[in-house]
DNA sequence: CTCTGTCGTTGATCTGCATCAAGGGGGATA
DNA sequence: TATCCCCCTTGATGCAGATCAACGACAGAG
């Protein structure tokens, strides 16, 4: 019972139960399952067939396709209060990537099946769902983008741009990085000898200061023209 | 009056508004706005403000997305039936694409606002919004991987085969190219060049026959391994 | 019928990045 | 404290594919 409130607070505050009201909230809490995956672990794979989206509670979570040579493509990274697998939860279709613990993981399940019931009667959370679906499109467009018209530098650069802008990271011009490099690299679309020679020349440029994981940007102009193309890395 | 029947006997026909009661149809068929764009026409650009999602009655639509050097990388062809730009119809984000007319093509526009508002007391069609959106994320994963993890001979094959598949091409092991070579490649994320020469060495090793825009597949195993990684390309 | 623009093809060249290889550092385990 | 394992880095090499350039084939316009 204590679960289920702490569940409820937890989903007051995401974005995907936005706006419900209380009993809409209790029903959903009521009816997902809360399931806790170890570092490594996983957590759905693809082509599995799955009719439930999942939202992540404490831990991360990364979502990727693979090559049959071992060759790995990150297509995202979800932290706290984000939700993942809305694209196979509501049709019949296999689930469409590997998902993965990054670290001990605590993740709610919920039944697409179950939603789609309740929604009928009260289709509040279906905007919610148009909304996050929207966004994530627009996310994988700019992925595209990336992958099909930029070079190494110029993704290092977005990506830092992208990561700093979203979050509230206003105060210092420090950014942490969320995940070991050798992952970041793999959601560069690159490897992690290339992305270790590219983050080295931005430090040699002045464009950041590295120290472990954290990054930092004195100079937000010049990693912006980087990503736009309008300055080349020597 | 006899524009909105026909628009009306379209709209039956389309995934879209696949189950809705008549009288949604009939509203949402008057809702709408018919417009026609010559070839080469913008219909949206990037970074429009766009409140409205779009459907193509007839003609051809491309969605790309372009580098400030020039060069192009196409998200998706669309034919009639298809329907675009939801995702930034009911967010107050821009629209995240440019979107051109290929040919002469009719389109169909639709206020997010007034579906949305319409949805509350009615929320049939936000099942099929979420479908559609679904489907297009996860052509968005596929275009990932291919640009991540695929080599050109791999895409091509790839492409041949999930264009032969989808469409009911069972018939003949023919397949007829919907565009030029040149867009084609802007979809593959490569150059005209290099396609041509990759199309040569399939027509070299047998894979495929070529006649202007009509690809004779006679041995699908082939391709499929080719895809797969299993074979390569002398 | 000629002119012009686009398309497709082929050849030559160049380069960004993956790959292979090797070494150093830090955290965990014993 | 020693061992192991994974992470990160740096150097050397190779290659897929972009780029540049040139040409023939059409189609539409005048």
């Amino acid at each position: 019972m204590v679960v289920v409130t702490d569940r409820l607070t937890f989903m007051r505050s995401i974005t995907l139960f936005k706006g419900l009201p209380e009993d809409q909230l209790e029903f959903f809490a009521r009816a997902s399952r809360q399931k806790t995956f170890e570092a490594g672990a996983l957590i759905v794979g693809q082509e599995d067939l799955s009719r439930s989206f999942y939202v992540v509670m404490e831990g991360r979570v990364k979502l990727y396709r693979s090559s049959f040579e071992g060759r790995e493509q990150t297509l995202n990274l979800f932290g706290p209060g984000e939700l993942f697998g809305m694209c196979s939860a509501f049709t019949d279709d296999i689930f469409p990537a590997h998902a993965v613990a990054l670290e001990r993981s605590t993740i709610l399940v919920f039944s697409g099946d179950v939603i789609a019931e309740h929604a009928r009667r009260e289709p509040a959370i279906l905007f919610n769902l148009v909304f996050v679906l929207s966004h994530r499109l627009k996310e994988a467009m700019g992925m595209i983008e990336s992958l099909a018209l930029k070079d190494i530098p110029q993704r290092v650069a977005s990506f830092l741009l992208l990561s700093t802008s979203s979050a509230g990271e206003t105060g210092g011009d420090i950014y942490e990085l969320p995940v070991t490099r050798r992952e970041l690299s793999k959601v560069l679309g690159t490897t992690p000898e290339t992305l270790s020679r590219v983050l080295k020349r931005m430090v040699d440029e002045g464009l950041i200061g590295l120290e472990g994981r954290s990054i930092r940007m004195p100079n937000r102009q010049a990693i912006l023209d980087l990503a736009d193309g309008l300055t080349d890395l020597v």
